[in-house]
DNA sequence: GACAAACTTTGTCAAGTGTCCTAAATTTGT
DNA sequence: ACAAATTTAGGACACTTGACAAAGTTTGTC
């Protein structure tokens, strides 16, 4: 296996990116740095109910009256908290993007491979389903999950518009939902400390198998 | 379309099932029902932060103090909401088992448009991602949901074992698990309210077409 | 070193939480 | 009629929550 392979395989997201800092001290750009990492620990361990402004200062030996400074409302560092998570989700899109061309369907199998592996990852498999949950009362996070969403399945679309020129895009585009959509819902049943976590392997197979099946068959039957 | 099957679409889940009471009076059962359905709603509407005791009280004009007199702990109301929804389910998943013996890819396909028509509904759009959430920091609820999701993988099971009967039962059984996970995972884009619902029928029949493909040509890309 | 801006602590505020309690009134099944 | 079950009406407890204001302390710059 050749090293360039290898090192395309470890991609792993951060936990947390931070905008660059303008205006004032690096100390203050620090600790607020600090003050989301306790919060995205206490909601990874404890969950969002666990995340109050208080757990979150105590949880970094800080005063609660510093927490109200650096975000003067709750809701300010929840948006901020999702914004980093985001961010890092989105830088390795990108990356993604900027991939050596192999054949599509080695390119699909390698995307669903990363998406499925940061699934089992611990942060991944705690934070989304509270997102999930979130964002069916919260709108700003409705809009930045789903934002999320849009922009993770931008190269699968294309890796599908790509193996299928003759379906129309926005078949396509259904099929690549669908099938991100599919990966998602591994998160419950194989993520983190998950009942069926030891066969995600298998589920992978499983999973790019019937992908590129469905992309060799979809809208063949209508047409013998 | 014959009426046996037009009856069998329009299965729906109910909202709440209750244990049979045993002692007490009826309106006290009533009382306790009351409640839970205060509960789910105020779950529904406003999400589990939502749900204090309080609140369920004034949702259903009842005095605080009744509502510990029926649920001694907060806990003891949530553990029988739990199973409330949950029973709901169960029932329906007996019903499935006990189907007309179709051809059984026909099964599938029919056991696919219950479950992806009902996540539609407001409720499982809304309730199921709760769960989700919570199950990943409350044991309790981690063992429902799953033991749930067990029961209602089994006539998948019991179809995809009766469609490919060369496959060992552990296969048979990650893959009906792949394509359980696979609809629920659409619970967040094409549920109620989501930004992909209009498109569920066609979402329907791409995870249809897709499951079947799958059923057809797992494994014999290894012996060709 | 002075000084203003940035940061941090300290203390307080009203409001909300689950849990527990008592006493009285009402309803229910038999 | 009568005992058991239910409901109301309060209140109180100890605790947590997000927000805020007013002091301190630190930091970079002139």
């Amino acid at each position: 296996m050749p090293d360039s392979n290898n090192q395309l395989l470890t991609i792993t997201v951060a936990d947390l990116t931070f905008p660059p800092r303008e205006g004032g001290y690096s100390k203050g750009h620090e600790t607020r740095e600090q003050i989301l990492n306790a919060a995205l620990h206490l909601l990874v361990e404890e969950g969002y109910r666990a995340m109050s402004m208080r757990r979150i200062a105590a949880e970094c030996g800080m005063k609660l009256g510093n927490l109200t400074y650096h975000f003067p409302s709750r809701e300010d560092l929840v948006q901020a908290l999702l914004d980093a998570v985001i961010s890092s989700y989105e830088i390795e899109f990108v990356r993604i993007v900027h991939n050596p061309s192999l054949a599509p369907d080695m390119r699909l199998a390698f995307y669903c491979e990363l998406v499925l592996e940061d699934i089992r990852s611990k942060k991944t498999t705690r934070v989304f389903p509270e997102l999930w949950a979130l964002s069916n009362h919260d709108p700003f996070v409705f809009e930045r999950v789903h934002e999320l969403y849009a922009r993770a399945r931008a190269p699968l679309q294309e890796i599908i518009a790509e193996m299928r020129p003759d379906l129309p895009r926005s078949q396509c585009d259904a099929v690549a939902l669908f099938i991100s959509a599919s990966m998602e819902g591994l998160t419950v049943f194989a993520g983190h400390a998950k009942p069926f976590e030891a066969q995600m392997p298998l589920l992978e197979k499983i999973a790019v198998n019937s992908f590129i099946n469905l992309l060799k068959n979809f809208g063949a039957d209508s047409e013998p």
